[in-house]
DNA sequence: GTCAATTACGTTCTCCGTAAGGATG
DNA sequence: CATCCTTACGGAGAACGTAATTGAC
């Protein structure tokens, strides 16, 4: 059925002849020697079943029938172009958007630097970022409307890909004045008797925190909140201590107060990208993805 | 800038792998070995300077830019195949377009049986027929409206291209009764001392006819009339006889009228085609060109 | 006679198929 | 190890350029 090959050259041949009215003039314009331009409207010809020009030495006229299919031509050479232009840009990085989601807190500190300088690098491409809650990041990865997320790690089945982005780890917060607030790193053990304020929100690494925690004999503080600006606001205010996942640092530096890095082992978690399983990223996402990688939150450690 | 050949192989190869997420099947569609087929992606992947597919041994996806791409390659397809499939109907005749300008008496008598036959041969190209004056012929031709026109011979400019299709000549028209009725031809000197009916109507014949008829001494039968249908009757009711040409002899032997064919040398004339000169006819418009000339006015001549 | 398109022909390069190689589950 | 995609390579055919031919005014 459709043996038939037409190729845009043949394409452009016949539009370019049927505008200038000569196979000289036509087969310069194609960069082709006359005889092989001539060549090939008699291959489209043949192609087609049909004559397309009526040809003397001295006019070249569109036949009815070439005059039926030259619109046809013009408008598939048209769109060729424009898809492969558009094509060339998006791998060129100059056209394109990418849109991810992402922890708040994340969002809120490692994040906007980075989509910044993106943006400032491709500033053709748009970004668009979702601040949302980690079951919510994991929804848009899987009905795709994200290109991919960036999680704390969590036990993810293997519906998704995993790209590890930097290591992360936890951090007692105290008030400057604390007798631990001049440690360049801390145990778990080191917190025994402190008063401990327990956060009930950040589910997801409360769940990597807790076993290890359970084991150090704290006194109770007696406050469990939800979020972390109560806490930090409770810290500042002397009501006790506490141990937050890095990323959420900036809640509390921003108080005035002072972060100490836990050093147990296991105590570590790594911040990921995931996206659909055996899906690659679109380029533009790539591109993210990969400047992700390549920046470590040195922000985040240079304070301490 | 635009030296890509992009091949409707290629975009086949494209659009299938696309839909059937396996080489080797889609090779298969294409009528291609497998290797060949993976050469052909990779050309289009590299003349497009994308990657389209990503494909493991277990798994062939789009990428996202080929996503992009597949409507555009898709849409092409069908554009073109459409386009193609259009011409070669209408190089096969079986759609498609006629348009002609003829005379009226042309029109009434030659071309009905012969359009009728076209239509039974090429049931799906529609036939219009405009049956005008001599002047509008021209003009219809001129403008493009007709893709050609039937006319009897007349000085035209070389403003035309003209084929012509059949000859014809003068007849003598008289009733039954009449002293010549049974002869098989006359010479308008036989016509001396008959009692003749003018015509002021047949304006291009007449210019033909008059400088011969001029010569031979009529009686005047004192009628001067428009319509041969009026020559007819007046005829017919004895009034005399008159001269008109082979085309417009339906109007009398219709009324039971005898006709005489006029043998002088000289006065013969050609039914033509006339087109725009230098343009070529639809496939269409030749092939019924073509039937005209093939088609000699037996009916006319048989009947004497 | 001149200008323009076509044909002839040798070369180059594309594109295909067979066969061997590599990756993935 | 089985499956499927890729690479390697040799041959057939396409497409180009140079040169000679035809055709129209």
């Amino acid at each position: 059925m459709n043996q038939h090959n037409l190729s845009t050259h043949l394409l452009n041949a016949f539009v370019t002849l049927a505008h200038c009215h000569q196979f000289n003039l036509a087969a310069q314009r194609c960069h082709l020697s006359q005889p092989a331009f001539s060549q090939a409207i008699r291959r489209l010809e043949q192609e087609l079943g049909v004559r397309l020009f009526d040809r003397n030495t001295r006019s070249v006229l569109l036949t009815p029938e070439g005059e039926l299919f030259l619109p046809v031509a013009q408008q598939v050479l048209d769109s060729l172009k424009g898809a492969v232009e558009n094509l060339r840009n998006h791998a060129e990085r100059r056209v394109g958007k990418v849109a991810i989601a992402a922890l708040p807190s994340i969002a809120a500190e490692w994040l906007p630097p980075i989509l910044v300088e993106y943006r400032e690098r491709y500033p053709g491409i748009a970004v668009q970022l979702f601040d949302v809650i980690l079951q919510s990041t994991l929804a848009l990865v899987r009905e795709g409307i994200v290109d991919f997320a960036v999680n704390a790690d969590t036990n993810l089945k293997d519906e998704f890909d995993v790209r590890p982005l930097f290591e992360d780890r936890f951090y007692l917060v105290c008030r400057p004045d604390h007798s631990l607030a001049e440690r360049r790193g801390i145990l778990l053990q080191d917190l025994a008797g402190q008063r401990y304020i327990h956060s009930i929100k950040t589910a997801s690494l409360w769940r990597q925190l807790y076993p290890y925690l359970r084991q150090v004999p704290l006194r109770d503080s007696g406050f469990e909140v939800g979020y972390l600006s109560t806490i930090a606001g409770l810290i500042a205010s002397g009501a006790g201590i506490s141990v937050v996942a890095g990323i959420s640092l900036f809640n509390f530096t921003r108080a005035g107060l002072k972060a100490v890095p836990v050093r147990d082992d296991g105590l570590r978690y790594q911040i990921i990208a995931i996206k659909r399983r055996g899906r690659t990223l679109s380029i533009a996402a790539q591109t993210l993805e990969d400047l992700l990688a390549a920046t470590q939150p040195e922000a985040l450690s240079a304070q301490f």
